[in-house]
This record gives C-alpha cells, structure tokens and sequence, in this order.
DNA sequence: TATTGTTATACTCTATAACTATA
DNA sequence: TATAGTTATAGAGTATAACAATA
C-alpha cells in the first residue's frame, strides 16, 4: 500500500483534470468551427517556429506515421508545408504557412476566453490561481 | 476591440490549458496501459450509475451513432453492458459491469497521481491551489 | 410529430511493420 | 547500424443522413 504523501497535491490535481473534463465541450466545439481537429491544433501549436515531423511526433504523443498522416491533412488546407531541412536530409521541417497562422490565433483567441465558472473567482483569486500554475509550469 | 475584462482570469484559464496539454503524452500512456483510448475513458467515467446513450453522448460531446460505435467496442470487451429502460423503450441505459468496474477504478488510481511538476509545490500551495479549484468547480 | 438508438457512409486519427533515403 | 519519414494495413473515433421503434 502506497502512502498518500501528499493529498492537497494529489485534489489539486483531480480538480485541474475535472475542469478540463467540464470544459472538453466547448473546447471541442470552438475548434471545429475551424474544421480543426484536436490532433491538428495540437500540431498547430507546436509550430511556433519550422520543426522536424519527429518532434511533432513528440509534442503530439504519436506515432511518426501519424504525424506523415496529420500533415498530409493539413498541408492539403494549405496550413503547412513540408520543408527540407539544409543540416540533414533524412529531415523534413513543418512550417506554418500564412494561413496558418492566421487559422491558429483565430483558434487560440477563441480558447484563450475564460470560461464563465471563472467569474466565480475575484480577480485577487484569478491571480492567486495563476501565481500557483504559474509556480508549477515555470518554477518561478 | 472586446477590452479584457479579467486579465487574470485569462491567465489563469490559459495556465490550465498549458498544464492539461503537458501532462497529455503521460495521461494518453496510462490509458494506453488499459488499451483503451480516451472517449472510452470519458465513457467509462460518465458511467457511475446506468445512464441512458443520448446522455453519455452529452458527456462526451459527440453524436448519438458514435456512443453506438464506442458502446460496440467496450461491450465486446466486456466493460459495459445494454440494458432497456423500463420507464421508456426508446432508451437504452448503459451500465459498468464488473470487470469495466475494475478497469476503471484501475485508471482513475493511476491519473489521480500527481505529475512530478506538483513537486514544485508546498503542501500549503498544492491546498491553496485545491481550494481556488474547488471554489471554481463547485462554489464553496 | 418528436425522440432514441441504429445503420450506412465517408472521413480523420492511430499504431505496427516494412520500406527508402540518409547519416 | 541507426534514424527520419513514408506507405500499407488494420482498426478506432467522428459526424451526417436516413431509418425503425417508441413516445
């Protein structure tokens, strides 16, 4: 039998996955107003700057040739391009086109609204919340 | 222009986002562990009592035939069973059989354990953090 | 008429294994 | 030999439309 060495660790945590959960829904929805799946914003996101499909790979906990299947996808969109890359040719780099970044802040402005539970915080808790995340994500 | 209202909110909304999206690749390997894939998590999850199809659809958000396609899958492994409503049959309820029980209970202990990243946290910042959540998700 | 679940269809996501090209 | 990406294959998840049974 494991001991329960931290149990305000271990709610705090629950409580995080079960907004998430609460939340799914009109995650989902905002994203299909852009016919975007999931995995495709995810792959969106992770190209703040032109990545190896590997890495997407990574980001994305999937398969390389899920990723080869993704980009087919999105590069048919006209939302990325495959990309040699100059230091290794086994490599190809993924890069968003104009288009798609102009699709993924449109997304990411649309997901970046609090939901309405949050207006049961004060701005004083909202910001505590935050400094705690932030402590955890940063370490800062 | 919207102006933005809460500020923290949003940040504090975002870092949610950013901890969920992080935490992804270990969550989407501990149902792997299972073989089973996150919609049959959610189905397994909304599944504390029988409950009629048309409502896991509204917890999963997904259409009425994919509940069918996901009831198919977790009945033939034996995790779920059909049962008619007795009050109207129109509706079938969904119900854990023992052996979803178990499978269930078995993935919930392993997501409820705190990711490593938690460390960074007193036990007075980890209940701090459970208690803004908590006033969150429930209004207490 | 409206609602519940199913079926048919089509498309997206996913992993495994085998393959090609490159390192 | 090892690694990056692709292809073939198989299976899971998803929505839409049409349908049967029931309300």
């Amino acid at each position: 039998m494991a001991m329960d060495a931290h149990p305000q660790a271990r709610a705090a945590w629950q409580a995080v996955m079960e907004l998430l959960a609460r939340e799914r829904p009109r995650i989902l929805a905002i994203q299909a107003e852009h016919d975007l799946r999931p995995p495709q914003v995810f792959a969106l996101n992770a190209l703040d700057e032109p990545a190896p499909m590997g890495r997407i790979a990574e980001a994305l906990a999937c398969d390389r040739s899920t990723v080869t299947w993704i980009t087919d996808r999105l590069e048919v969109r006209g939302l990325v391009r495959r990309l040699p890359d100059p230091h290794d040719r086994r490599v190809t780099l993924l890069e968003l086109t104009a288009e798609g970044r102009r699709v993924r802040s449109a997304v990411e402005r649309k997901l970046a609204v609090p939901p309405p539970v949050f207006e049961r915080l004060s701005d004083e808790e909202a910001e505590q919340l935050r400094a705690l995340l932030g402590k955890l994500l940063h370490d800062r």
